[in-house]
DNA sequence: CGAACGTGTGAATCGCGGG
DNA sequence: ACCCGCGATTCACACGTTC
């Protein structure tokens, strides 16, 4: 153990003095990583290709085209050739990360289930899932599926007896109003200025993550003065979020226009006063209740009678949380807006239960659901 | 129509008659779902063991002076055996599944990626993955991780083409304040009165489910009378919920006690009442309504002009329900698409009827003949 | 100048039935 | 199996223009 201890600090000592810091390797991921030494970086984050599998061309309602990742990096032959990409990348990882680092990866259904079995068979040993939720994902078109509103970082650390990672418990607890932090976060998605752009205008990279996203998961798992690999750098976020909060980064990316731009994003970027390095307070959930809510949690039941305040329209849940109002069905502001002949109402504060003490209401259970998620 | 109803109807009469409907078959899973007859079921709800218990017996007693690839191969051996059981039960799963069926299994990060890996790999198709969130999770004590606020679940279709699964868009959309579902879910654990004890008061299962998970997963992903399977029934929240809800289950079980207390469980459920939980029709199955039989009817004239909400255009209405933009001759739809210069356009949304009292949109019409024939 | 309105867009495995 | 026509389908923001 006394060997193994100063191996590691004789490694860290080295690899001060070779490590690129700061700077952006162009080239191949895998052949990048093994030039540099083992046990050398504190944090990884990763955000691989997703190998989306698209189909057609998706158009919103109005017609217009969706601008679909297309690109050819995003492009695998079979699961078996992503799978084998995602081995030798991780493995690669693992060789030059410390002992006592951790790594993360961020994708969607496409991909995540892959890159999380890699890193079980390969040793590594997850500490979270970690729901990065959009507040303004985009919609689904056709009605088929739910929207796909979040996508998944996984948290690992280098084995299963790995100890002495960094969590910054009490840094992220007292920035989340005194509540431990969650594996579920909120945090919209990259857009309007902070959004990389070319010269034409358009979008510089096409999976641009938000800066925000990042400087959680190096407040979280990384002290400053760390050194931050992202082995597919793409537009740069890791290393404009590094660099602002004080931590060193190593980018590789295969790309050199995507290296280029992300050059000069980051040398845009002005670090953060050394005492302003700490947890950002986590955004204030807006309290969006859905009156299907209100009957799951049994505070209504499916077949009860909804009047308005002067008794003058009655209508009926229904366990999906739609009213039926006679043969329409719809939802509680349209069905109140039905049997008014008007455009629109607030169902919430239109409809009542009538109980034995009298009218209810349905707002109240709202709050009652606010107040017990709070 | 008639004939495809009947047709329907005939195969589930003959469904129904070798299906155990409503029962919880006590054994192994694998042989258990061998004895179905084939594509029987509309839907399965998974919730298999986590494995937990597995890993840490089979786990090497000191890894730190273990090499790393010896260690891989270690964690290889258990987690093979877990995907050979997972492989197993989801082949013999797809395999009773009808091609319109869809499957949910849920999970948390120490088995999900084994799971969703292994539905790839076995041909289904993933359509979401949905995370469900939860308002009290378990707090993590020692704060070494993020606390782990919620489960994943994964809906997948039987394969790449399969088409034709329920999925009530219409419905969740109207529960939810007229907003499309999302793939984040937010739910209570299960406790409190609805938490199945035993006779020594302690909790009859380890992981039992809440209810309104389970009411939400078939309201969105099943029909009433539909049949509804789950290989680890557990404490039977599956089968409690599919009473409610007017839709039959199949339970798969190995343990006696758990069944014993989940037929007890389930015999106490009461049903919904048939108005409150068939589902409100989707436009797209509302009966086809042509534009000639609007103009047949005189809502519309021929010769009336119809224009878009903008008034940049303006087309002629012909006696067969044909719409003349100039020289040009087609549907409402066409002729809407060729007016823009698109490909494609919602004739009934687009054209206007500009009458005394302002424009009206031609669907309204279409609306009209719908409800004169209910 | 601020409010109101219109337009653009984001890691997407996004229809279905009849012939 | 393919082909083709019908016709169903979007939320949160940012930004620019108009009133």
């Amino acid at each position: 153990m006394a060997y193994r201890r100063n191996g590691a600090a004789l490694a860290a000592a080295q690899s001060s003095s070779t490590l690129p810091l700061d700077t952006i390797l162009t080239g191949d991921c895998v052949a990048e990583l093994e030039k540099l030494p083992p046990a050398s970086v504190d944090l990884i984050f990763a955000d691989p290709p997703y190998n989306l599998q698209l189909q057609g061309d998706l158009r919103r309602p109005d017609q217009s085209l969706v601008d679909a990742v297309d690109d050819a990096w995003d492009q695998f032959e079979s699961f078996s050739a992503y799978d084998a990409f995602t081995r030798a990348w991780l493995l690669a990882a693992r060789r030059v990360l410390k002992p006592t680092g951790t790594l993360w990866v961020i994708g969607s259904y496409h991909n995540i289930f892959r890159v999380g079995s890699a890193l079980q068979d390969l040793g590594y040993w997850i500490l979270n899932d970690v729901v990065w939720r959009k507040t303004n994902p985009m919609p689904n078109f056709r009605g088929r599926r739910f929207t796909n509103a979040h996508e998944t970082m996984i948290w690992a650390a280098r084995g299963a007896d790995s100890k002495g990672y960094t969590f910054n418990y009490e840094a992220l607890k007292a920035g989340n109003e005194d509540l431990q932090p969650r594996s579920d976060w909120l945090i919209p998605i990259c857009s309007g200025g902070e959004r990389l752009k070319g010269e034409d205008g358009r979008k510089a990279h096409p999976t641009q993550k938000p800066e925000a996203l990042l400087a959680r998961v190096l407040l979280a798992a990384s002290k400053p003065g760390d050194v931050v690999l992202d082995p597919f750098f793409g537009s740069g976020t890791t290393g404009a979020a590094a660099k602002r909060l004080g931590r060193h980064f190593i980018g590789v990316e295969r790309d050199r226009d995507y290296a280029a731009a992300a050059r000069a994003r980051i040398d845009a970027v002005i670090p953060e006063a050394h005492e302003a390095i700490v947890s950002a307070p986590a955004k204030r959930e807006a309290p969006r209740v859905a009156f299907s809510t209100v009957v799951e949690r049994g505070l209504v039941r499916p077949g009860a009678r909804l009047v308005d305040e002067r008794g003058r329209y009655e209508a009926t849940v229904r366990a999906d949380g739609t009213l039926a109002f006679g043969a329409v069905i719809g939802s509680i502001h349209r069905i109140g807006a039905v049997a008014q002949g008007r455009e629109a109402c607030n169902g919430w504060t239109f409809w009542h239960f009538a109980g034995p003490k009298g009218l209810t209401p349905i707002d109240s259970f709202r709050e009652a659901i606010r107040s017990e998620a709070a």
